[in-house]
DNA sequence: CGAATGGTTATTGTATACAAAACACTCCCG
DNA sequence: CGGGAGTGTTTTGTATACAATAACCATTCG
């Protein structure tokens, strides 16, 4: 997307994350605009797909908030997110390539690297994860099925702050990613999808969990839900 | 949405479905405002929504075109739909109060009225069954699941047109909502999935075996791809 | 005391003018 | 004859002014 509304659309984000703006809020389009720097037009641009996203709801008569998401719409985003996502496990299994297969196991090494260290860099982890799973819906070929998933998977970021990843729960993720990747390239579609499913499932498990203790929390960034 | 922005989706789109504009054509956004009768914000908002909806696309250098669907795009978007709603299905088994079942029961009824007549009302029947769907949605009470429903179900109304029902087709409709109320009503998950799935599937295998004969068609609106 | 009514303000929606970027073409130079 | 820099043109992106609509508030009448 273009500069200025790109850049809105980041900078609104990085403010309903930070807490800043606090849930069923009012805000209006000239507020954002002064927040963002720039004018209304990229920032209309910018609240329709935050809206899209969820983050931001407008009232019947086109008055916009600050969404707030309840325990329920957590649950639920995780479970579409499992079903899609195992649905492209198995699509990815079927028609992966042996260049696409080699690529993951690429992807995967990086990943351990980034765990079996003095100290484990979660950053790099993070960004090795999601490049782990950007290849599968790559691979899974459904133009719709990415889309879908990559809104689900961009807006949990509300809540994953203050997500601490032990070591186990890192190296058990290796161990997945290892087993996907066998499953590819056995070309097994059924055995895609069920490590897949337990991936996340576990991983909703552990963010429950952590969500239990944490009631709200400040700032953070590009974090993703599942480890 | 706002009146004008409203109104040029509904024409850009209704050009679309015509035939008007044809698949990998470009558009330019004064183009569509021309058509629309309306000025480019408000174009360029319902553009937006169309390139959502994947009716219209962008060139790696924001130019616009109209999309062409290839046959795997189409066969994706049904078993994505079929994914979804049967989620929808289940979750709405779990859920659904007796006055909704009631309700469903209503709208079935209706359905069952505009097919059992000298001259069976396809229009109405249509209308019924959107409503039923739309009812199963609404009882399985997931904001984002109806939206991703609600994209799935708008756009392959691209194609849908020269289709003709047979009364039989119409029945085994009806007979399949009978069922799932049935499913509602006995709060069964897993009925209510089977069912919804292969009321699907079969709508697939119907709305295939039309298209391969019809190769294109001009005009139409508001039909849905299950019967 | 409460509910309807009018005017006032706040907020969103649309049009338009201008800026930036991409494209197509020409013309020059090798 | 071909490649590429430069220039004019088309197309998209942004800002801003204005229009329409909805919320707010006070005032009045039942």
């Amino acid at each position: 997307m273009s500069r200025a509304s790109e850049q809105a659309y980041a900078k609104i984000r990085a403010h309903l994350l930070s807490g800043a703006l606090k849930p069923s809020e009012q805000l209006t389009e000239d507020q954002l605009a002064q927040i963002t720097g720039v004018s209304r037009t990229p920032v209309r641009e910018a609240v329709r797909r935050l809206e899209d996203e969820l983050l931001l709801v407008r009232s019947e008569s086109k008055r916009l908030f600050v969404a707030d998401w309840s325990r329920d719409d957590i649950e639920e985003m995780f479970s579409l997110r499992q079903m899609l996502e195992c649905h492209a496990a198995e699509r990815a299994a079927r028609r992966m390539t042996r260049g696409q297969v080699a690529a993951m196991e690429a992807i995967n090494a990086a990943l351990k690297a980034a765990i079996e260290q003095p100290a484990p860099d979660v950053g790099q982890f993070l960004e090795a994860n999601r490049s782990f799973h950007d290849a599968i819906i790559e691979a899974a070929a459904s133009p719709r099925l990415g889309q879908m998933l990559a809104r689900l998977v961009e807006a949990p970021v509300v809540l994953r702050t203050a997500r601490t990843y032990s070591l186990d729960d890192l190296r058990q993720s290796a161990r997945d990613h290892d087993e996907l990747i066998a499953a590819f390239a056995a070309r097994d579609p059924e055995w895609a999808r069920a490590v897949m499913g337990s991936h996340l499932r576990r991983a909703f498990h552990t963010f429950a969990q952590t969500v239990r203790t944490t009631t709200h929390a400040p700032d953070a960034d590009d974090l993703d839900m599942d480890t």
